[in-house]
DNA sequence: GTCAAGTTTGGGAGCGCTACCAGATTTCAG
DNA sequence: CTGAAATCTGGTAGCGCTCCCAAACTTGAC
C-alpha cells in the first residue's frame, strides 16, 4: 500500500509511445482509425507502464457508470443471510461476468439503505438496478417504476405489477403441491402461508385455494406464517389446535415445514401416514430432514441470470417482456 | 425510464439559489464558511431540483471511490452460494451502511474475472480490496501484497501469511472438536481433512495432529476430502476401508460430515456408538441430520463485521493488527 | 496529373465536481 | 476608531478520459 505511487495517466502513455492522446484512447478502446505502427507503440508503451484506465474518469466523460446494483430491500438486515440471495447473486454473476459491468450490492435496509436505494433510483448513480423482495406497500416500487434508470424486479410486489421482472412460478408451484396432494387421496388439507405482503406470500396461498376449488375441497385450514422455521413452529400448534382433523398440510416455506415437521412428530402424528406435508423451495436442509422433506423447488440461480440477462437487453434499448419461471415438484418421503 | 432527463447539476443549483458553485458545493459537503442565508437557499434549491450529486464527478475531483469490493477467488462459480459468503456479506455491509462506501461483488472465477481482479490491484479503482478463499498457489495472493490499494484478506492463504486478515481460529477449532473425542474416551481417531491447498483444510488438520500428538495417540487415520458432501461420502468408504477400527471421526466440513454419517449408517455403525462424529461450520443443517451433528462454530457474520472495520482502520491511516476469532464447540447427537 | 473520397491525426472542449486562492466582508480586542 | 484575525465568497484550475472536428495525409479512378 503505497498511496504516494500516482497512478499512469493516458497522457504519459501517449507521451512515452509518440503520439497524441486522442490516439492513445483509440487505441485502448481498440476504436478504427490508428495506423498499425501507432497503435503498436501505444500497446508498447502501455505494457512497459503499467498502464490501467481509470475508470472513474471514463464513467464521467461517457456517461456511463460501468455497473450496476442489486439492492435488497427489506426491514430485515439477516435477509440477505439466507442462501437464496446468494444463489441470485451467483447467476447474475455468471452474467455480468461475460460484460465489462461491475455488480453492486445494496441492503437497503436501515433508514440510511433506503435514503441511498431512493438517491440511486433518481440519479444514474448505476447503469440499472435490479430490486428484490419488495414489502407491499414499499413506496420504493412506484418510485422505481419512474425511475431515471432501468429497473428490473426479481419477484413481483404484492398488488402491484412492474414494468419488467422475473419471478418464479410461486402460484404454479403451489398448486402443483397441492394437487400432489389431493392425488394422494386427502381431503383435508390445510396451509400455513408465508408473509402475506410479500408477492410470494400471496400467490404461493393463491395457488393453494385454486387446487382445492378445482378439487370442490374445504380451503379454510389457513394460519399465517412469515417464512421462519420459528413461524412454523407456531401456526402447525395453531393448526392442530383447530383442525385436528386435517391429513395434509402445504407450507409456504421448507423452513417453516422443518419447524412443523417437529411439531407433528411431538403431537404423535406419523408423517406421512397421518399427515402428508409438503413445502417450498427446496433448500438444501429439505433432504436430510426426517423424513425428508416433499417440495417444491424454483430455479434459483436461472431466477439471477434472468434478471440480469434481462436489465442487459434494457440497457441495450429493448423493451423485454416479464418472464415467469417454472417451478417443480421434487418428490421425498412426507408425502 | 425517460433516458433523456439530463441530470440536474450542481450549477444548476447554485444558479437558482442564487451562489456561487463553490458555496453550493459546501452546502452539499456541509463545509463551513457558508452564511446561514445562503445555506438555505441553496438547501432549498437542492429540493426544489432533485438534485443528487454526481458521485462519479466526485470521485474524479477527490480521487476517491467511494467504493471498496469483495472480491472472492476461485476457480469453482459455485463456491459463492455458499451461504458463509452470504453470511460474510452481511457481516461488511452492516458495517458499510455507517459510511458512505459502497460495496462491489467480484467472483474472480473465470480467467477474465482474474484479469479484473489484477487490474483492480494495480489500479486504484475501488478504495479497498477484501479478498477471499485464495487458493495456495495463487499469484494474486502476493500481487495484493504489494497493490496499489489496501487490502484486507479473508482467512490465510495457505503459505503465507498476509499484512492484514482476519481468519478464524480454525486450528484451534479443530483441536477443540478432537480434544472433545479424546475426552469422550475415544482412541482410534481419524479425520477427513478438507481441500490442502486452502487455509482452513491445513489448519484444520494441523489442530486435529496436535490434539492427538498431546494425548499420545496416532494420528495416521487420515484422508483428503475438498469440503464437498460427495468428498466426505468417498473418504468415508475409503476410512472404513483401510481403518475398520476406527472408533470416532474429525471432519473438517460439515458437509462432509453428512455425507460421511450416511455411509457410517450404511455400513451398519452407530453414532455415536461405534463411531462419534465431529464435524465444522455449524451449518444449518447440521442441526437436522441423524442424528444432530456436534461440529464447531465460526462466527461468521463477525469475520465479515471485522473484515471492513479492518480495511476501514486501513483507510483511516492506521496499521491494525491482524484477528484471529474464536470458533467454539457445539454440542449435538453425533458425540 | 488531378480531384474527390476516404483515412489518419492531434487539438480542444467538455463530463460535474472539489479545492485552492485571493479578494471582500465581518468581527472584535485594545 | 483602528488594524489584525476570522469568516465568507466566487473565480478558476484541475481530476483523467472521450469524442467531435478540422487539418493533413493517402488512396485510387479518370
Amino acid at each position: 500500500m503505497k498511496l504516494p505511487k500516482r497512478q499512469v495517466t493516458l497522457d504519459e502513455v501517449a507521451e512515452r509511445a509518440g503520439v497524441s492522446r486522442s490516439a492513445a484512447s483509440r487505441v485502448i478502446n481498440n476504436a478504427p482509425h490508428v495506423s498499425k505502427a501507432k497503435r503498436e507503440a501505444v500497446q508498447r508503451a502501455v505494457a512497459a507502464l503499467g498502464y490501467v484506465p481509470n475508470a472513474t474518469a471514463r464513467a464521467l466523460a461517457t456517461q456511463q457508470v460501468g455497473a450496476v446494483v442489486l439492492a435488497i430491500s427489506s426491514d430485515n438486515p439477516q435477509v440477505f443471510a439466507d442462501p437464496f440471495f446468494a444463489e441470485v447473486v451467483v447467476g447474475i454473476s455468471s452474467v455480468l461476468e461475460e460484460t465489462e459491468l461491475e455488480l453492486i450490492l445494496m441492503m437497503a435496509t436501515s433508514s440510511r439503505g433506503q435514503t441511498r436505494l431512493e438517491q440511486l433510483l433518481r440519479s444514474r448513480q448505476a447503469d440499472g438496478v435490479m430490486l428484490m423482495s419488495m414489502h407491499g406497500d414499499d413506496p420504493l416500487a412506484r418510485l422505481a417504476e419512474q425511475a431515471d434508470v432501468p429497473v428490473v424486479f426479481g419477484g413481483r410486489p404484492v398488488g402491484f405489477e412492474p414494468r419488467y421482472y422475473v419471478d418464479a412460478d410461486n402460484r404454479g408451484g403451489a398448486r402443483l403441491a397441492t394437487e400432489h396432494l389431493i392425488a394422494g387421496g386427502r381431503t383435508r388439507i390445510a396451509t400455513i402461508t408465508g408473509r402475506m405482503d410479500e408477492g410470494a406470500g400471496t400467490a404461493r396461498y393463491k395457488g393453494y385455494q385454486e387446487a382445492l376449488a378445482v378439487a370442490g375441497l374445504d380451503a379454510s385450514r389457513v394460519v399465517h406464517g412469515d417464512f421462519s422455521e420459528e413461524s412454523g413452529t407456531r401456526a402447525m400448534h395453531e393448526l392442530l389446535a383447530r383442525h385436528p382433523d386435517l391429513d395434509a398440510v402445504f407450507i409456504a416455506s421448507d423452513q417453516m415445514a422443518i419447524g412443523a415437521l417437529r411439531v407433528l412428530q411431538d403431537a404423535g402424528k406419523q408423517v406421512p401416514d397421518d399427515v402428508a406435508v409438503v413445502g417450498f423451495n427446496d433448500i438444501t436442509t429439505a433432504r436430510h430432514t426426517t423424513p425428508p422433506l416433499t417440495t417444491i423447488s424454483q430455479p434459483i440461480q436461472s431466477l439471477g441470470n434472468q434478471m440480469a440477462q434481462m436489465l442487459l437487453s434494457l440497457l441495450a434499448g429493448n423493451q423485454p417482456t416479464p418472464l415467469i419461471l417454472p417451478t417443480r415438484l421434487v418428490l421425498r418421503a412426507s408425502t
